[in-house]
RNA sequence: GUCCCCAUCGUCUAGAGGCCUAGGACACCAGCCUUUCACGUUGGUAACACGGGUUCGAAUCCCGUUGGGGACGCCA
């Protein structure tokens, strides 16, 4: 049998940080059984869903590489299917209509609160006969469920769990105005479109229960669930939007590669032995889903920037330039000429094991591109203040260098060195003070290079003038 | 309050009764490498929440306690 899976986000805002998990978790376990994954918005809350937050849900998606099989289903176009189906139950006296008033319900889980009693329904209009009903009052349907017994899911993740129908009260499917809740449109879409395996959130654990219960009302079979847990922040607490929850382009706005986050997000609840670097290729070919963990996990900028790190290292330099470039404009405020573009290309090499975002990455690599003179800052001042004299010298080598390769530029300044009885070092810290205005920086002879000797003497000259 | 879920180093995890004097990774500390900073590499600090069982033997099974989390909407 193929399988199924679906990611079903409400466009209530972006695509944040948990909902992403969720998608690869989906996504890989379809592509791990070479089955199908399926998009579906639910929208049936319209007063806060928004076309926004659609795109950029499904921006986010393209964004993590994570592609779905057919065409998007937006679920309130559904709403006529899912009526009928509730309808098909009021017919078949498995539904019943409600005419309590949201007030009035309040009034009544008021009570229970204070009395301490459990919150729920008390199905008040479950056995009342129809000519009972308040004249021109609306009315919602719920589901009649049943009262006695136990309902249990075998979850993939959490196990077999049972809870007493007893505590199950019975839900809304159809809103007073006629629109299907939630509850009612996961039940009716996830069958619609032959979902096999609901791979969800485990804060929707204790809602399917009342799902499974509308399965058996319909006589449908039951999907496999899957309920994976929650991510929290990096203090225990729970990642909420207004907590440390950032919505996927935030994350690409800081520099991280799509392939990082889907490897760091991966290992959050989910290991294979001791491996850590696993590739995406390598994802799909062990993803389980049985093998995800039961406990909640935090969130863990530090790793992440470790993970990101190794792939920014693994990464062709060709592979990282088009995300570069905007970066690098960005930051000088102009953009590149294409001399420049070839030369940030030969830099990105060295810069590569130095950066653990694409956005470190720019930035060390903006002072191959600033014009002279370059800003000195305070520690490379003090190392040229030290060492003027050898700059000096150097300047006079290095102009009359013809072979202009970092190695034979550092076979030239090793023989200086040695020439005045001094130590690399102390030549190579004041020549990277005077090219780059920094104490940090790839190395000296590379950078001699990719800037050239014409720019490099040129800034050194600057330095050997200024007093 | 009721119901459900969870519990191994600071963090992510390996561990499915003996392979565990608990392994890996990040972070941290120390050494090496070295023209700086990184990278790399070597070593180190650091955990089975607690209490009872079951068993010849428990991180692994059972019960309880504690601590986290989630759900209880005409939101999804």
């Amino acid at each position: 049998m193929s399988i199924v899976t679906r990611f079903a986000p409400s466009p209530t805002g972006f695509l944040h940080i948990g909902g992403g998990r969720t998608a690869l978790f989906n996504w890989l376990y379809a592509r791990h059984l070479g089955g199908k994954f399926l998009l579906r918005i639910e929208d049936t809350d319209r007063q806060r869903s928004t076309p926004d937050a659609v795109e950029a849900i499904m921006k986010g998606l393209a964004w993590l590489g994570l592609d779905w099989d057919g065409e998007v289903v937006f679920q309130f176009a559904r709403a006529h299917r899912h009526a009928e189906v509730a309808n098909q139950l009021l017919a078949q006296g498995r539904a019943y209509r409600c005419y309590a008033t949201p007030e009035e319900l309040e009034a009544m889980r008021e009570a229970q609160r204070a009395a301490g009693q459990p919150v729920r329904y008390d199905g008040r209009w479950r056995d009342r006969d129809r000519s009972e009903a308040p004249a021109n009052t609306p009315f919602v349907i719920r589901l009649k469920a049943p009262q006695t017994g136990e309902t249990t899911i075998n979850d993939q993740v959490q196990g077999s769990v049972t809870v007493a129908n007893a505590q199950l009260d019975d839900m809304v499917m159809l809103r007073a105005d006629g629109t299907p809740t939630y509850m009612l449109s996961v039940v009716v879409d996830d069958h619609d479109m032959d979902i096999t395996h609901v791979i969800r959130g485990d804060d929707h654990l204790t809602n399917t229960f009342r799902q499974v219960q509308l399965y058996r009302a319909m006589d449908w079979g039951v999907p496999s669930f899957a309920h994976i847990p929650l991510i929290h922040g990096p203090d225990g607490a729970k990642l909420s939007k207004r907590h440390g929850a950032l919505g996927v382009e935030a994350y690409e706005a800081m520099g991280y590669l799509p392939e990082a986050m889907r490897n760091y997000l991966l290992r959050l609840g989910w290991g294979h032995g001791d491996e850590e670097m696993i590739s995406t290729e390598r994802a799909i070919s062990l993803f389980d889903i049985t093998a995800v963990g039961r406990a909640p996990s935090r969130f863990d900028f530090v790793k992440l920037a470790n993970v990101n790190g190794h792939y920014m290292k693994e990464a062709m330099p060709e592979a990282l330039l088009p995300a570069v470039i905007p970066l690098v404009g960005d930051k000088l405020g102009r953009a590149l000429t294409e001399g420049e573009t070839a030369l940030l290309l030969r830099a990105i090499p060295g810069l590569q094991p130095r950066a653990k975002t694409l956005v470190e990455l720019a930035e060390g690599a903006l002072f191959y591109l600033k014009a002279r003179p370059l800003a000195v800052d305070a520690k490379a001042a003090a190392v040229l203040e030290k060492h003027r004299d050898l700059v000096s010298q150097a300047l006079i080598v290095l102009q009359a260098q013809s072979d202009w390769t970092a190695d034979a530029l550092e076979a030239t300044i090793r023989a200086l060195a040695e020439t005045l009885s001094a130590k690399l070092g102390d030549l190579a810290q004041p020549l990277r003070a005077a090219l780059t205005g920094s104490t940090v920086s790839p190395p000296i002879f590379d950078v001699l290079e990719i800037l050239g000797q014409s720019e490099a003497c040129g800034r050194i000259a600057d330095v050997v003038a200024t007093p």
